[in-house]
DNA sequence: CGTCATATACTTACGGTGTCAGTTAGTATA
DNA sequence: TATACTAACTGACACCGTAAGTATATGACG
């Protein structure tokens, strides 16, 4: 018996004196992505299917698609979603304050949606909403002020992006260790062939006990004091 | 029927006299990274499933388990097979050609399979194979050779590191444009709100044409005059 | 009121996925 | 020859993305 409506389920019924009206707002590209994101923050990046999206706003994973094309434009809202969450700090006197402020809000973005990176990844596609194209452009905006030439700029930004961006997901994704991960390295410290890998064995300490913040900001440092250096001896 | 041997199949029969032996080579935990790498290299990231590489070796799915664990155990496994292909430059006197040598082996082994970035990106966890680790050990021992204090080689590792991992995502995800998107990218430029993001207008044609080689030989001086400004005024 | 149009949510179904559990065949040893 | 072991295969389950079709609620217009 496939077509005996039990019940009219629980769906939308304007006219039903028992039970509350129980309208869920109406669904919409912003709520689905919004979702997404809340499922792929908290169950993690596989968690996140059409099905279980669905689920959390309580509707059936196929009336998603009346409002995103098909999962890879949602999972591109998403990354959208995050990047207009960006928060812009205040400019600073100082280039190379400013930078380091910019700097630290890409970060700490990126880490308050840890897998938008291996999302990016995934994608691989250029970002183009206006949204997530700001950021590019207070960043350049900043560089510009570093008093570089016309052409670097850009090549400036790609620098300094690909070191944030870098730093972050290695810092995520624990790839050189952290906190996260200390017994299981502490015990290959125990294992770890010493004397063949004697600058490793050297190193685990501080692969143990980094503080990630403060070593982001020596790579930052890095970046601009070779920036400075650039700009102070001419166009390299 | 479901029960009708109709032919022992074609698999491994020692004594058939009028179909040669036709033996696979047996199965190896190799065999199948190595399959895996293949798919992955080919066909993609997605196109990677235990079924899809149980095919490449002419065999069935589940035959994969007798020699990796699961699925995350296989692509642990091309992680650190594509690891253990990392060609060591030769070192060369100054410490700065030699850190160049090796973050350009290092770019070039993520390139020739731009998705085990991705791969990593996904994995989120440190890696811990000795192949993985010899290539970091390079590194250290070069940076060592720069005059860095004890504690602040892992540092500038993690710096560099990062940078170079960073750098080559944005470059193989498209994430800031590339010659592959240029017809996409050339729409947009069409629809960019000019007035609202300037420096990303003025920066367009270096995002069309930009020679990657060439900005990551940028970005990697500006790291190495960092280190080097920071090794000359002593411990930053 | 009736009736039609539209929008939006639901249902069914298909071929794919990872993998548990059970089966079979070929080989080495007792 | 009997036994044990290895390494392949088979079937089943619960999930996945999504094409195609169906049902219902709402608004427009008579």
């Amino acid at each position: 018996m496939p077509k005996t409506p039990t019940k009219p389920a629980s769906l939308p019924n304007s006219a039903d004196p028992d039970n509350p009206p129980e309208r869920r707002p109406p669904l919409s590209r912003e709520r689905i992505v919004r979702a997404a994101l809340r499922v792929m923050d908290e169950e993690g990046l596989e968690a996140v299917s059409m099905r279980r999206v669905g689920r959390e706003l309580r509707v059936e994973a196929m009336s998603l698609y009346n409002h995103v094309a098909d999962k890879e434009d949602l999972l591109t809202g998403v990354i959208e979603t995050v990047m207009s969450d960006f928060e812009f700090p205040p400019d600073a006197d100082d280039w190379k304050e400013s930078a380091r402020r910019a700097a630290r809000a890409w970060r700490d973005l990126l880490k308050a949606h840890p897998l938008v990176i291996t999302l990016m990844s995934e994608q691989r596609k250029p970002m183009t909403s206006i949204q997530a194209l700001r950021p590019m452009e207070h960043a350049l905006s900043i560089l510009r002020t570093a008093g570089l030439p016309d052409g670097e700029t850009f090549r400036a930004f790609r620098a300094f992006g690909g070191y944030i961006q870098g730093y972050v997901l290695a810092e995520v994704a624990n790839m050189f260790g952290g906190q996260e991960v200390d017994i299981h390295l502490e015990d290959i410290a125990r294992l770890l062939p010493t004397e063949e890998l004697p600058h490793i064995a050297a190193s685990l300490p501080h692969l143990f006990r980094c503080d990630f913040d403060e070593e982001f900001e020596y790579g930052l440092d890095l970046m601009i004091r070779g920036l400075e250096a650039k700009t102070a001896s001419g166009s390299g």
